[in-house]
Order: structure tokens, then C-alpha cells, then sequence
DNA sequence: CTTGACCTTCCCCCGTACTGGAAGGTCCAG
DNA sequence: CTGGACCTTCCAGTACGGGGGAAGGTCAAG
């Protein structure tokens, strides 16, 4: 399986099969006689692994670490839970920042929204904000 | 005012000030006879706004463009509120997102964690993720 | 007079996840 | 045998918001 197949078997682009392989998500992929890269199947799950770990909001980072962990035989059972729990409070704390974020521009929206436009010269608008 | 008096009043750097002025969001400073930045008190007023820019979520670009337009006196009021209106609906759609990302998450937590880590094999660990 | 804290410009660097493009080699159809 | 689609490496750049540190000038205290 040639990269290009492989970019498109997985949804994604031969610019980022090397820049993976560069990073360490992927190990250096076998060669052809002319050296062109040559994936077996495995490379589709491994893959849809690292998809699936950008979709839990796990970075390119974590992900190497986890599949080191995994490649490496060390028992990763803990470490997998412990980065999923870390995710839990961090999408939490991102949540809860929101919601405050969102208080406040709404309150700056409804004071911009209720100061009439045709009565707001220049030079006080962005008291406002 | 020093440029290191105007970082400390106003919680930041100095180098973020430096960078500020060469990002275009504050005017370049007045300057001592030796060449030093003297700031004025205004300018402790105009970080301030966009400090509270920043904590509402706008970019660097949105704040400095909110105050090209304040400072040639064009005017802003309808450009305000319609910032404001977009970064509410990008933080309801970045909350929505972080509620999917949560559950896909969690799930992955629940099934790791039942998964009795003694019981759990290399080989099998990374299809929880 | 020296020491230390401040200031200046300058350029490069951090991390994140790629993307673009140049220069060159390979493979297959027509 | 030629053209186009594929592959290779390498260098460089994107956007974001700054940070590090060098080399040098300035100022106030002791």
C-alpha cells in the first residue's frame, strides 16, 4: 500500500502520513525497491486510533506517548484511564470558562445592543467593551 | 510612566508591551530624551480594554481592528455589537462541541476503567481509545 | 565609582498541526 | 517515448501570543 492509498483509506493527506511518521505516530514505514513507502494493513487501524484520539481532544503528543506505551509492552491500562480523566477536568474547566466568557460578552452585547446606534458617537463606543 | 510602571499597573510584560505596539494595538509611545517609552495614564485605560477584550475571547486582530476603528472615529457601534454577536454564537458552538468531545470521552473513561487494569494486556489496551 | 535595576533594539525561539512548493525520481497508459 | 500521476527529500511558511537572551545605554543608591 503506496502513502497516497493509504492517505486516502484514512480520510487524510500524504503531507501529514510523513509529517506523523516525522513526529513519531507512525514508525518508519517499509520501502520499496525505488523507496517508495509501503504500509501493510495495520497502518489503517493505527490510524484510526490516532483519528480517534484528535476526536477525544487528545494531542499529537499524548497520542505518541500512549501508542510508545503500547509498542513498548509497559501496561498502559493506567496511563490511558489517566489521560482520559485529565481530559474529563480539563473540557470542564474549558466549559465552565465559557460559560462565564459567555456572560460577559452577553452582557457587553446587550449594552452595545440597548445604547441605540444612532446615539453613539464615536468616542464612547467602546466603553463597551 | 515607564513601560515597566505601565506592565506592572497592568498586569502584563513588558515584552508583551513591546509586542502590543508592533502588533499595532497601542500608538508607539512617546519617548523620554534618552529614548525610553513614556506612557501616559490613557494608556493604562486602553490595556484595560484590551485586557477585557482578550477575557471575552477576541483575538489580537478583533481588539486592534475595534480600536483602528475608534481611533479614526468611524463608526463602531454596529461593528461592536456584531463582534460580540459572532463570539456568542462561537462559544455556544465551541460548548456544544466540548458537550460531544465530553461523552466521547467519559465513554472511553468508563469502558478503561471497568476494563480491571490487572486483566488488561498491552495488546488490548489501546482499543479503548 | 561601582553595582544593580532598569531601559533599548535585535533576532530567534516556543508549541500546535500541519501545508506549500521546489527539484528530482518512478511508473504506466497511449 | 512522452505525458501525467505518483513518489522522494528538504526548506519554509501558516496563525497565535508572546518568551529568551544578547549587546549595549541609563539612572539612582551607596
Amino acid at each position: 500500500m503506496r502513502i497516497g492509498e493509504l492517505a486516502e483509506a484514512t480520510g487524510t493527506t500524504t503531507k501529514t502520513l510523513r509529517f506523523y511518521e516525522a513526529s513519531g505516530l507512525l514508525p518508519p514505514a517499509a520501502r520499496t525497491s525505488v523507496g517508495y513507502r509501503d504500509y501493510g494493513e495495520d497502518a489503517v487501524g493505527r490510524l484510526d486510533f490516532i483519528r480517534r484520539g484528535r476526536a477525544a481532544g487528545l494531542t499529537l503528543a499524548q497520542i505518541r506517548d500512549i501508542l510508545t506505551v503500547r509498542d513498548t509492552g509497559h501496561a498502559p491500562c493506567g496511563h490511558v484511564r489517566q489521560l482520559l480523566a485529565q481530559r474529563l477536568d480539563a473540557i470542564d474547566a474549558q466549559v465552565a470558562d465559557l460559560h462565564a466568557l459567555r456572560a460577559t460578552v452577553a452582557q457587553l452585547h446587550g449594552v452595545a445592543t440597548n445604547a441605540k446606534p444612532d446615539t453613539c458617537p464615536p468616542e464612547q463606543v467602546c466603553r463597551y467593551l
